[in-house]
DNA sequence: GGCCGAATAT
DNA sequence: GATATTCGGC
């Protein structure tokens, strides 16, 4: 068949392969039959006169029953059909888009409305093309172009099956696997697209494409995280969306995600067998400035820092200005990483707790870094985000001793830190425990940041000194530390320094 | 026949 | 690079 059209120069088109059997000279595409529709007799009459100046038979009709007619039960006796969309609109539009259409003849629409909608509208429902009059006589000329399309989709198809069935229906054959299957593929996407009318075109047979947006994403997580727990087993794209609950998602979705997820876990482990070196050198945990935490990042061991923000006033300050913890939120670090999203710590004069709250980890960790060692984790979603401020919110009512203020200048430190990562692979799952945590001086604090800014007058500033990490504790945080989130006493303490002085010791 | 995961296509 | 689809295998 391949070869029939293939060789077309001499002989023409296969007629088999088209609905017409009789329809072709030697010389194609004269004599294609062309139905012809248009309300307005005088333009379709010059169409009609160009039609048959290139040798086309044209049907033409002015009425709308009598084509309507002819498309519906007589197609077959055409090759392509040429219709105004004005008068026929909702009619003809039904007639090729609805599901149970047969009509197999390229139909073009023609219509003075040039809007994107409608031509939009009528190329996902049906039509092969879609002319804007005035139409030009060298678009009419070129109508023939579906034709050998259409036919060319066709011996692509019976080539393809008879090449099948000559090789057998054996599934086990391995080799010619992968060369069949972009075939076969192929294949399906033009049937669908060309041969299937009804198959509204492409957008309602295909998928609507899922973005896994940080919601969506979250939501994943904590799915897997979930699962994770009980066993290793349980981490399956059904149990995952089962337990991710996002209607119109699917389990191919999920697995598809999934093995993306799986893919960056296993990067990730490779980059941490093949490389210790990342952890950050002494030198680069002197630095401090925006930039140097950029590299950190850029490191492959090292998150990017964790911005803590201090100044947490009292609850009464809440109370007092209308406010509440929202205002903490921000965005701390590029989007995608484990901490691209809120982070807030909370000081007072003996107590450093740090709570960090990583969506996309769907937990919140509280590290009060006192004598004693909590941890506490919570399971939230996204549009949960009250829920996460009446915890914090009740936490520093709760538990909080009154709130000193720092400068706002030394607002903000930051610290590195990992998580233990849960490795899945295959039915395997292991736990990898990550390096230490790693404290990083103070990094500059963007003001900017800070919502308590505008209403400094309104904060009571005060100095820390005395409660600076000293080296010694900043050794041993480096040498006990194996796993997080064990917590050390000193761990993100404000620190008292001016930040001028850090950056110098970069 | 459902599901999984790897490979491959889009 | 992200997501969809296919496909062999369980």
């Amino acid at each position: 068949m391949v070869e029939k059209w293939g060789g077309d120069e001499n002989g023409g088109p296969d007629r088999d392969l088209l609905n017409s059997p009789n329809m072709f000279s030697g010389n194609f595409p004269e004599g294609l039959r062309v139905l012809l529709f248009g309300e307005d007799r005088q333009y379709l009459h010059i169409l009609e006169k160009h039609l048959q100046e290139f040798g086309y038979v044209v049907t033409t009709s002015h009425d709308e029953e009598r084509a309507m007619y002819l498309l519906r039960n007589h197609w077959d006796k055409f090759d392509i059909a040429i219709m105004e969309a004005h008068t026929l609109e909702g009619k003809i539009f039904r007639l090729i888009s609805e599901n149970e259409s047969e009509i197999d003849i390229p139909i073009i629409i023609t219509s003075q409305d040039d809007s994107r909608e409608s031509v939009t509208k009528w190329m996902r429902n049906g039509a092969c093309d879609y002319l804007i009059k005035p139409i030009r006589p060298e678009d009419l000329r070129l109508i023939y172009k579906y034709l050998i399309k259409k036919m060319k989709l066709r011996s692509v198809t019976v080539a393809e099956e008879a090449e099948e069935k000559a090789a057998g229906e054996k599934s086990s054959f391995v080799g010619d696997s992968t060369i069949r299957s972009p075939n076969r593929r192929k294949r399906n996407m033009l049937q669908t697209e060309e041969e299937d009318p009804d198959h509204n075109r492409d957008s309602a047979t295909k998928k609507r494409r899922v973005v896994w947006d940080d919601n969506l994403n979250g939501k994943f997580l904590e799915a897997v995280n979930y699962l994770s727990r009980n066993g290793q087993s349980d981490v399956v794209p059904k149990k995952i969306l089962e337990r991710m609950n996002v209607s119109g998602l699917t389990r191919e979705n999920v697995a598809s995600h999934l093995q993306k997820f799986r893919m960056g876990l296993k990067k990730k482990n490779d980059q941490n067998k093949s490389d210790d070196r990342s952890l950050i050198t002494p030198q680069e945990r002197g630095m401090s400035s925006g930039e140097r935490s950029n590299e950190l990042y850029r490191g492959r061991n090292v998150q990017f820092p964790t911005h803590h923000v201090n100044n947490i006033p009292q609850p009464s300050y809440f109370q007092q200005h209308n406010t509440s913890l929202n205002l903490m939120t921000q965005r701390v670090s590029p989007p995608g990483n484990h901490y691209d999203r809120l982070s807030v710590a909370s000081s007072s004069r003996n107590l450093v707790t740090t709570h960090q709250i990583h969506t996309s980890h769907q937990q919140i960790s509280e590290f009060p870094c006192n004598d004693q060692n909590i941890e506490e984790r919570l399971i939230f979603n996204e549009d949960e985000d009250d829920g996460v401020r009446n915890l914090i919110t009740n936490w520093l009512t709760q538990n909080l001793e009154p709130i000193n203020l720092f400068p706002l200048e030394e607002s903000v430190i930051a610290t590195t830190m990992r998580f233990n990562d849960i490795q899945v692979s295959g039915n395997q799952q292991q736990h990898v425990h990550a390096p230490s945590m790693v404290h990083i001086p103070l990094l500059p604090s963007s003001l900017s940041h800070n919502p308590f800014l505008d209403k400094k007058e309104n904060i009571q500033l005060m100095d820390f000194n005395g409660q600076q990490l000293c080296p010694e504790q900043q050794q041993s945080n480096l040498a006990n530390e194996n796993r997080f989130p064990e917590t050390n006493p000193r761990r993100g303490s404000p620190r008292r320094d001016k930040m001028g002085q850090d950056r110098d010791q970069a």
